[in-house]
DNA sequence: TATATTAGTGCAATCGTTTGCAATAATCAT
DNA sequence: ATGATTATTGCAAACGATTGCACTAATATA
């Protein structure tokens, strides 16, 4: 059990120098010589030696971790924009802490206070449904720490800010619908607390304007974004003798929820009606018959929120803060040939 | 912009104390009168005190982080793994970096090493598929730190270990095929380089045997997990006319495969071949025919990792190394009626 | 040759806590 | 009333790095 606890100081015994050129060789600053550089990297290897970043973390002010807040590591994009995210700031030497809100504003707070006790150098972060009060989010902002919002986010924190353009998401799935000679469709409606699914209902009704469809209240319904609730929804449309051609969900979940319903209720997807759902969640495509949904890029998210962070990060004081509205993409499948 | 920075000193100066005691108090050292404590407590308060984790964990050794190290946190049951490990640890103040291998063994070399760095009070750890050198495990061990390794395990190492009863549950799954009459059953196995592979291919052939049914090489083939392989494995067999009735794969993303080559090849499912997964991931419910799996309950493996953690930390030198194996589930759905 | 510059290191403080040991005041037993 | 406990708090040294400033020696400049 050789526990090797071997420090800078231990080095420079070895060396007959100080710590603070071995710590100096170590960093590659300049203006230390090649000479002493490689005795260092030498020595340092022989005695196994393993640089302690908490030391580092304290005294520099800088931990080289980022917290990464989301509502759900294992549902829909946040899998891939987790992974997105640590592809890009490990390149960087960053590490990642994951944190889960479950939905829950409440623990949304407690966890944000977590990682500033943390001393995180930054915090990215998708905000829960029901989030509606932002003092969490100013306190991380006046503590000088990076804050990037993305997914669901808050434009008025003047904090940067990536994400899909949900308007236009939507609106090019409902025309997508509409094209394909559709008329009634129905739209369900995400919780409207979150900006995201505001944003796509006005996509969904622009488009209906556009191609002077009305309006029909009782095809647009709030649904929450789950499989259950997709088909209760549907259910309840079918029990109370609403037509309708067409389904365009605000979410893959609630989307599946209502294929299940349609099936089950004998209604032919996508001939009787056609499915749209949001979000490209991996599942989607294997479903019989796969469904037809609005790509969001979830590692292309996270990689952009990334990069967004690293360069706040470098440039400091002189960072303006901007919003990277990505492009989603319809991805057309059976339910909706 | 106030940037707070107060710290224990300044609360104790507001008091006319010392450090010592305001560290005591907020941790509720005993020994620290009522009175004080109390007070201490309101001026933190007053102060917005925030606790640098960064400095008690250099000085005490503990930084209250541990690390999740996964091939992949958006595939298979990982997700759920974290999810169980985060609920867990977060009740006795843990955060969690989770780092991804991508089933590269280099990389996970690497990862771990920043663990160390960072200086993680413990190392939870499913292999990657590839990884048959166990230096860095050994390391960490090395440094007294508490290592668990769950899902894809290696026995030798004398470290805790959580994982399914991979050999019970394939041979479950196959008896379950046998029992509804299928004599011909294929079995795609996972790169064996991964011990619970191994114990699957084990279950498998047991099963046969204790049926007296034959074993047929042509029947047992090697096939990475994923959708591809499993697709290109069963086509593989169509074409060379192997006859088979049932399909038992050692993941669901193989069974996955294979399900959609079957019905692009017009072959009925279940009626022709019934096709049993492994893992239950999230997708196998929403399929056409559902396919049955097995179940890992990744939740609870991760639940029952951290707990392992928590006890090791805990007990310190007193820790006796325990294998906890948990039982599998059968979930019968349409693919196997 | 004397002076200015530069390259390479060392000194020592600091980051914000925790913690073993000492010290004091207060309480108790006798 | 006196010595022995006990309850609180203070002292000061860690933890292991980073970093501004000072310093020496070597080189360049005049």
């Amino acid at each position: 059990m050789g526990k090797y606890k071997t420090t800078i100081r231990d080095i420079a015994k070895e060396l007959n120098i100080t710590a603070s050129t071995v710590s100096r060789a170590l960093n590659k600053h300049p203006g230390i010589s090649d000479a002493t550089r490689k005795a260092v990297e030498a020595t340092a290897k022989r005695l196994h030696y393993r640089p302690n970043h908490i030391a580092a973390a304290l005294r520099s002010g800088k931990s080289y971790i980022i917290g990464v807040l989301v509502p759900s590591a294992d549902k829909s994009i946040f899998p891939s924009v987790i992974r997105g995210i640590e592809d890009e700031v490990n390149k960087d030497g960053y590490s990642v802490i994951v944190g889960q809100t479950y939905e829950n504003p409440d623990r949304e707070v407690k966890v944000i206070e977590t990682l500033l006790k943390t001393r995180v150098d930054g915090i990215v972060v998708s905000l829960a449904k029901g989030t509606n009060a932002y003092q969490h989010l100013r306190r991380i902002q006046a503590e000088g720490i990076p804050l990037v919002l993305f997914d669901n986010t808050v434009s008025d924190l003047g904090a940067s800010i990536v994400k899909t353009d949900d308007f236009l998401g939507a609106y090019t799935a409902t025309e997508h619908l509409i094209e394909r000679g559709r008329k009634r469709i129905v739209h369900l409606i995400g919780p409207r607390t979150s900006e995201i699914y505001r944003e796509r209902l006005r996509g969904y009704m622009l488009a209906l304007s556009k191609y002077e469809i009305e309006m029909d209240p009782d095809l647009m319904i709030d649904c929450p974004s789950d499989v259950q609730a997709g088909q209760e929804v549907v259910k309840g449309l079918l029990d109370r003798g609403v037509t309708f051609d067409a389904i365009f969900s605000s979410s893959d979940y609630a989307a599946l929820g209502a294929l299940q319903q349609l099936k089950m209720s004998g209604k032919k997807v996508p001939e009787e009606v056609a499915i749209v759902g949001f979000g490209n969640a991996p599942f989607t495509s294997y479903l019989d018959p796969a469904i037809t949904t609005v790509d969001q890029n979830g590692l292309q998210m996270g990689q952009c929120a990334a990069r967004v962070f690293l360069e706040q990060i470098n440039k400091g004081e002189d960072y303006i803060v901007r919003k990277h509205i990505l492009q989603p993409q319809l991805i057309i499948r059976s339910s909706s040939p």
